[in-house]
DNA sequence: CGAGGGGTTAAACAGGTGTTTAAAACAATT
DNA sequence: AATTGTTTTAAACACCTGTTTAACCCCTCG
């Protein structure tokens, strides 16, 4: 492993770094030295600090993918199942199981402070895990739901999923590290997402309930 | 205003420049020439670069929620309305009117990436925000719902809430500038936040629901 | 054999960092 | 009015940053 090309080492050592640090934190001394090349190696293969940045986040979504791929859905299975195994995925590949990996801590600095990389990454990753997600919505939507309402059903979902990556910390710190042991693994909580969720969707089967206004629903105030 | 104690007027002027920048990118002489003032005040008032940031989380904390107070919930009203007002107060709070303000990016850095002024920031600020949650979804659960449920119910509201402030940019680059313009005001998004949590949480009501077993609610696969 | 070139190396470079210092300016008290 | 204590100031300090440079190594090809 060790006689790896230099590129390689670089690209490899850069990950964790920029994951933990930052893109201005973190230093090339600190890179060059976890990859054992030498200081000139960064411009010499990638010419600027940013280039590698850049390729480090594109590797890291690549390779996240790879580690925790979407599982085949049998286009036979109830919606209900596709659901659960797009929730568990998700959280799979947000969490880790021993704690976020550096490829979703760099992703996460690039989704809340965009980069250059920004863009590239939506429309490789982010896009692509967005429209499998709406496809199984569509199973369990009534045709006429509009566009703007899958989509917000879609983030309410994703949202979840994704509170657990961001707060996690803070989180622990409410409910005191003994709950988090107990009832916080991976599958405990795509379960309990997957159930509030359909919980949630089911509601807008009901006839009428998409032509209602939302103010007929609840008074105000 | 430009006749304030110099302590404040590098308080004031740090905020801004440690919410866009982080901790480390943000400069002691970019925070002291936008204040005004000498570039050795912030070690003469503050004694250390560190000092002065966790003053200035903390201050962000209470500025905002002083900025976007809690209204008073009446007592007698239903727990469907006030869930609505909860709502909306935390996500006009997350999002302001014209873009996330520096002291809810500021607070947002410190979730992700916690320092030592986080634990404050959850005991004075976010553990009560949150208690003010789990009292209004006690009057909407059952009372043999069990904690962590309840917690974890708390979470998916609020993780909703927090998407939008988290993932705003990759939102807008995924769904378009048009459908954001028109669907996804902050009053638009608390009403569906409201309307898919509500839908959600009367799952727990119905008798038996919450001894049932996960793995029969939905068969694995 | 030996000339050439991609890769590596240590050293230096120019600029920026947080912090300290000693002198100056100010305020308030005696 | 003199003196104390506090605040402000410009300059310097020591260190670290990304990047560049020129010498060097090693392997291939003529």
């Amino acid at each position: 492993m060790a006689t790896d090309d230099t590129p390689t080492r670089v690209l490899a050592a850069a990950g964790p770094v920029f994951a933990d640090k930052g893109f201005q934190a973190a230093t090339v001394r600190e890179i060059c030295q976890a990859a054992g090349v030498n200081l000139a190696s960064v411009n010499y293969h990638f010419r600027d600090k940013e280039r590698l940045y850049i390729e480090t986040v594109k590797r890291a979504a690549h390779l996240r993918e790879a580690q925790v791929p979407m599982p085949e859905l049998p286009p036979g299975a109830p919606p209900e199942v596709k659901l659960r195994l797009f929730i568990q995925t998700t959280l799979t590949r947000m969490m880790g199981d021993r704690g976020a990996p550096w490829q979703v801590r760099l992703m996460t600095r690039e989704v809340l402070h965009p980069s250059s990389a920004c863009e590239e990454l939506v429309r490789d990753y982010f896009r692509p895990h967005f429209d499998r997600l709406q496809a199984i919505l569509n199973e369990l939507l009534p045709p006429d739901a509009p566009l703007h309402l899958r989509h917000q059903i879609g983030f309410s979902i994703i949202g979840q999923c994704m509170h657990y990556r961001v707060a996690w910390h803070v989180m622990t710190l409410i409910v005191g590290a003994d709950e988090v042991a107990a009832h916080y693994s991976t599958d405990a909580l795509a379960e309990h997402i997957t159930q509030f969720s359909l919980a949630a969707l089911a509601q807008y089967r009901k006839p009428g309930s998409l032509t209602a206004a939302p103010s007929e629903s609840l008074p105000p105030l």
